[in-house]
DNA sequence: TAGACAAACTAACGATCGCTCTTTGGCACA
DNA sequence: TGTGCCAAAGAGCGATCGTTAGTTTGTCTA
């Protein structure tokens, strides 16, 4: 009997291509437990047994989805550390974030949410990788308000707060949404900068893309004639 | 053979309470999905076709800790909103959010990354209720817009923002931990006034519990003398 | 003391899981 | 025109899953 086999490749991708990227889509949608390697042969146009022909196991599969995210997203952020203001510095590195977080939500969507379904050695990379990234907030953080720009807040919890807020929008961001990626950026950068600036060294407004800045005068006076 | 058969109870607390707390506790730890029902019984001391005396499914289950947990949140937030002074009120909304999820911090985090393993029209329902809280936080800002006390800020944005950030807490959250829940709740209270603030408004002073309040004038006084 | 009832037990069903192994098709290259 | 090899198909293993069914036990009540 003739056997229908699968030929040749979807333009521009290969194999293993398609697979991690069909696996990303549906531990996005359905997480990874949730996910059969059954459903992303389907979908992928092959037979579960051929995955391993691509994939080395399951777990690995995410593990390489959560390692190459936090490598791109650091290296990403290891070029806006190179700015020598650090009022602006703190600006791009959240700016950036969120751009990042929008850009490839899914990718860090299942970063944040199965950490649980790696094993130990693999968790210990990612968490490490992490620690990492955190750090790069918290040292500016320190460097502001060791310059007296920034008010003298709790770091860490600080940190938390800005990464949580930021990273978030990688649960609601689409690109058909009201607001464009670089719109949100902007207005959670002005944000972060308004929480923790100190008033003592001056005005923000020349930090500040979007309220304050251009439309400060505008705003304020609505406020004030109210 | 004699068989050893589960007697009694543990001290006050039903067979069904213990399936539910254990529940949460593994759901916690391992998620929906990767925690089984064997795990669940053996761990109450009972076996596992005995739990369908107290449950009508493994989902059933989770969508009650989810509406529970959602439906107190609220019950309590409904306290807050009582407060006659908008800025107040959103500080009361900010501290009793982080509180709640400091204190529930399980069921909270459930409730954040469970949702996909519920069925339609579970998911419909807890969707409503989050929703509904949601809206709780864009009319204390719409309001503070209003009255000139906040910035005009994006209310959408700003609630998701200052929502995820609060919201977080839950995860990290340890009563061992360096700080107490208080006083990471008033910490975060004070960062989200600051950052939606209205300077032409006036002082923000009179709202804030710590950084600005009685520590101000150090604080500020360190930061200008660098 | 008999009977009702709640809640435990045991056993097993059907489905599905990740993964392995063997076979086979077809293209690149000699 | 042959040949080697990569990547596919396909069958199936062993484990485990949620759930159901039937039975047994202990306790409370009439």
């Amino acid at each position: 009997m003739a056997v229908t086999r699968r030929r040749g490749r979807a333009a521009g991708e290969s194999t293993a291509g398609e697979i991690r990227s069909v696996a990303l889509d549906q531990f996005y949608k359905h997480g990874f437990q949730a996910t059969t390697l059954r459903d992303i042969a389907s979908r992928v146009g092959i037979q579960v047994g051929s995955l391993y022909n691509h994939i080395t196991s399951k777990g690995e599969l995410l593990f390489d989805i959560m390692e190459t995210v936090m490598l791109d997203l650091l290296e990403d952020q290891r070029q806006q550390a190179q700015e020598p203001d650090v009022v602006e510095r703190m600006r791009l590195l959240v700016y950036h974030h969120v751009r990042f977080h929008g850009d490839r939500a899914k990718e860090v969507f299942i970063g944040n949410s199965e950490l649980r379904s790696l094993n130990r050695q693999q968790r210990a990379r990612i968490v490490t990788l992490r620690h990492e990234y955190e750090g790069m907030f918290q040292k500016e953080l320190e460097d502001g308000i060791r310059q007296g720009k920034f008010l003298p807040v709790d770091v860490q919890l600080t940190a938390y707060g800005i990464l949580a807020m930021t990273t978030w929008v990688s649960s609601w961001y689409s690109p058909r949404g009201r607001l464009s990626l670089e719109e949100i950026a902007d207005i959670y950068s002005d944000m972060v900068l308004r929480g923790i600036w100190n008033p003592a060294a001056g005005q923000l407004q020349t930090h500040l893309r979007r309220v304050g800045r251009d439309s400060a005068k505008r705003l304020l006076a609505a406020a004030a004639t109210k």
